[in-house]
This record gives C-alpha cells, structure tokens and sequence, in this order.
DNA sequence: TTAAAAGTTTACCGGGCGGTAAATGAGAGC
DNA sequence: GCTCTCATTTACCGCCCGGTAAACTTTTAA
C-alpha cells in the first residue's frame, strides 16, 4: 500500500500521530450505539444521526462548562466524546456552525424546562416564575447552574455577533412577555394596583438577570435568593398595595 | 487612526516576512516621542515608558471594542498602536499580564470618573448616583458605553479566572457600597423609611446592572431609560414612603 | 447478497498565533 | 566621543488549532 509517510512502527518514541488527540481512545465504550429506539424519525435524519447530534451538543455543553467560551477548542469537546472530534465537521459546518446549533440548542432546553401552572392565583403565579428563573426547575435542580452558566456567557458574548444576538433576544422576549402576563392579569383580577405592566416586567425580568449574572460572574451564592428577597419586600409588596 | 493599512492593493503575492503585521509600518507618525516633559518619575519607572504603557492600554482597550475578548490578538492591539506590537511582550508579561493590567486600568477609570456630590439631600443623591452609573458622568458622555462593553465582557469572563473575579468584586463592592451608604444616609434623615439598607442597595445595584448587561448584549439602547423609570416608579416612590 | 449511502476514524496539513532573539536607535552620564 | 542602558524594531519560529482527504465500517435498501 501507500506508505504515504515513511512512519514505519519505529518512528519516534512517543505517540507520532500528530494530533495529540488522544485524550482517552475509547478504551472500554461499549456505551454508544445502544438505546436505539426504532421510532419515527424526524425530518430527514437518521436515527443515529440524530443521536450524534444530540451526543455532540452534550460534549459542547461539558467542554464549554470547563473551559470557557473564549477557550474552547474542537479538540476539548472531541475529549467529551466516545467519537473522534472529526465528527463534528461531519455533521457541523464548523466551529461557528456548531456554536450557533448549540445556542438553539440551549435555548429550547432552557424553553422546555419551564412549567407552567396557570391556575393559580396572580400572587401565587407570579412568585412562582420568578423562582423558577432564579432557582431552576423544582425536579433536576442540579446542573441548572451549569447550564446557566453556559447561558450567560454566550449571552454576554452575543454582543459581538448579530446573529446570536437575535436568537436571545427572541428568547429574553418570551420570558419577559411571560412575567408581563402574569401581572397583567393581576391587574385585570383587581389583586394588583394599575401599574405599567410592561415596565414592571421589565424591571422584574432585570433583577432575575442581574442576580444570575452576579452569582455566575461574581460567584455570589447567595445572589438569588437574596434578589428573591428583595423583590418580596420591596416590589411585590407595593405591587399588591392594592389600595 | 483604525483604517491604518488601506493601500498596498497589490498585496505581495507571499510575503516572505511571515507575520504579515505590515498593517503598515507608521508611514505618518510623527506622534510618538514628543510630549515628553521632563517631570518627576513616578516609582522608578521612566517617563516614556509609563507613556507607552498607557499607549498599550489604549489600543488594548480600542482592540477589545472591534473584535471582543474572545478574538483579540496581540495582533490587533499593534494595529491599534503607532509602535509595533512587540514591544508589548517588553512591558507586560505575556498576554494575560497584559489583559490583568488592562482589567486594573479600566476599573481604575471607572472610578476615577464617579464624581461625589455628598452636599446634596438622599433623595436626590440616590438618583445622581444611580443615574451616573446608567448613563455615565456629565462631561464626556460619548464612549461611556465603548468603556462599559468591553467592561462587561470581561466582568462575565470573569467567572473563568479566579484572579479576575476578585478585582470585579472588589469593585462590584464599593460601587453597591456607595449606594448603600446613600441609603443609609436617607433612613438616619428620616426621609426614607426604615428599611434593610443592604438589602436595598442591593437591588438597586442589581438592577443597574441588568439594565446595562441588556443594553449592551441585546443591543436595547433604552434600557437604562426605562430601568430608571422602573425605579422611579416602583422602588423609590415606596422608598420615600415614609408613613 | 450485495452495492451504495451514511457515518466514523486515521492520518495529515497549512496557516495563524503568541512569543523570542538579535539588530537598531536614543538618551543619560562621564 | 564613548559606552551602557533602556526602548523599539526587524526578522523569525515552533506549536497549536481548525479543517480536510481518504480509508474504513456500519447501515440501508434492492
């Protein structure tokens, strides 16, 4: 065959493969292919396509999780997998690609997780999407702050590319429009006193942002709940002066 | 001074320099070692070359603005210098030295640029302070939100190094401070009601914050107008509610 | 059974990046 | 004038990263 590069089996002592990838060849995997699911296929996709996809965006969210937005490089989420990273630029038209798949990705993750009540009273309702936002779903709170943390820096980069920006936008709309309903209908229900809807929505909205940024950024711990606090004492409680 | 490298259309088919840093070699300088007043040195560092540090900071900072944290190079910030980007490897250690002492340098600038009234009644030294931190000092109003973008940017990369997250947080805690204290100064007056100080200063801060993160990740030009409305509206007409 | 299509891996690379070494310039002190 | 130090430039480099090409393997569909 064609020996391309003379690399016979002597060749230098440690690995002479370039690509020091090797970060652990999936030694004992036998955890791949399983679990697949004959059922109906989406779009055009194959089922096992669909599933890498999926394997994939998992190791972006990991690397991503370690290494930082700034620092993150094929090869680290490469590591993340039982595949080779090259699978990525299979199934992806590069990095940037890549990147933006995973933002919608993480987007309708952070969609899917809310859980609407709807019934409850205004209050209730209110209190209740605010925690949400703050704390996470009640069911699977571990990881939450993983992913927030991965929200929040591609949120934050997102200033330097249109393109994002627009997707959180879209997304930052829907969960404002969400707590603006809410008080609306408070309004509406005569438990809230008439205030501007939208701007106290806004302002709700803000404080949920500013407190996530702050325990990510800052490592406050305590930021959500103390910014939980503080809206119950000095937002809500004027909110309901119904007066 | 950006649109240094224009000419050469030509382009040499392969410039065999490599670093094709030809941005182009200062053709019109003529601004670089003037100025050079023969003052008391400050510490033991000589005049020149506390000038050209600062020259460093400057294009540091202009670099940052173009191309974001994540895709600065060493590169752009010589594009931005009349020096060449050498001789930043002579003043600071590497590249993350030099961001370090960017980070430093740009903080310091914040807090150089509070101006303190202190004379004035809680009332409106609250909403000076508030407003200052929104929109900026008085004077010099234009590049208020350059500083503030690339301030930001790295404020939220600060959660990926430990060194960096103690400078934001030392300043993170003068700024709520300063709020704090306005606070506290109102409640001693009698003209804010009895209220946690802390807690309050808190969310104010909080909300500054947010209002700015939307401005510059989301591109929202009037969120600080309407976080200062929202405040107006629905934290200091409580606040001054002393019943 | 088999051949094409889809998916994955192995091998490899060009270019760009941060960094360095040595040559050059510019003063300060004697 | 000479030299020694500080400051800057010119020239250059090794390595690392994203990406590709082709071999290989598995799945799909006749």
């Amino acid at each position: 065959m064609s020996e391309l590069h003379g690399g016979s089996a002597s060749e230098p002592a440690e690995s002479p493969t370039d690509d020091a990838d090797t970060g652990d060849p999936n030694t004992g995997d036998a955890d791949t292919g399983d679990a697949n699911t004959g059922d109906a296929d989406t779009g055009d996709e194959t089922v096992s396509s669909k599933n890498t996809k999926e394997v994939i965006m998992e190791a972006t969210f990991r690397a991503l999780s370690k290494h930082g937005y700034k620092d993150l490089r094929m090869r680290d989420i490469g590591e993340e997998m039982d595949l080779t990273r090259q699978v990525i630029h299979y199934h992806f038209d590069g990095k940037y690609d890549l990147i933006s798949s995973f933002l919608e990705h993480i987007i309708d993750q952070y969609e899917g997780s809310v859980v609407v009540e709807g019934d409850a009273d205004p209050r209730t309702e209110l209190r209740a999407r605010v925690d949400q936002c703050l704390f996470g779903p009640e069911f699977e709170e571990f990881s939450h702050w993983d992913r927030m943390k991965v929200y929040h820096e591609l949120y934050t980069h997102a200033q330097n590319d249109g393109e994002h920006r627009e997707l959180f936008n879209d997304h930052y709309e829907r969960i404002r429009g969400s707590i603006v309903e809410v008080v609306e209908e408070g309004i509406e229900e005569g438990v809230f006193r008439d205030v501007d809807a939208e701007r106290m929505g806004q302002l709700v909205t803000d404080v949920i942002h500013a407190a996530r940024g702050r325990r990510i950024s800052l490592g406050h711990e305590d930021a959500p709940e103390e910014a939980r606090k503080a809206m119950d004492e000095f937002i809500f409680e004027s909110l309901e002066r119904t007066e």
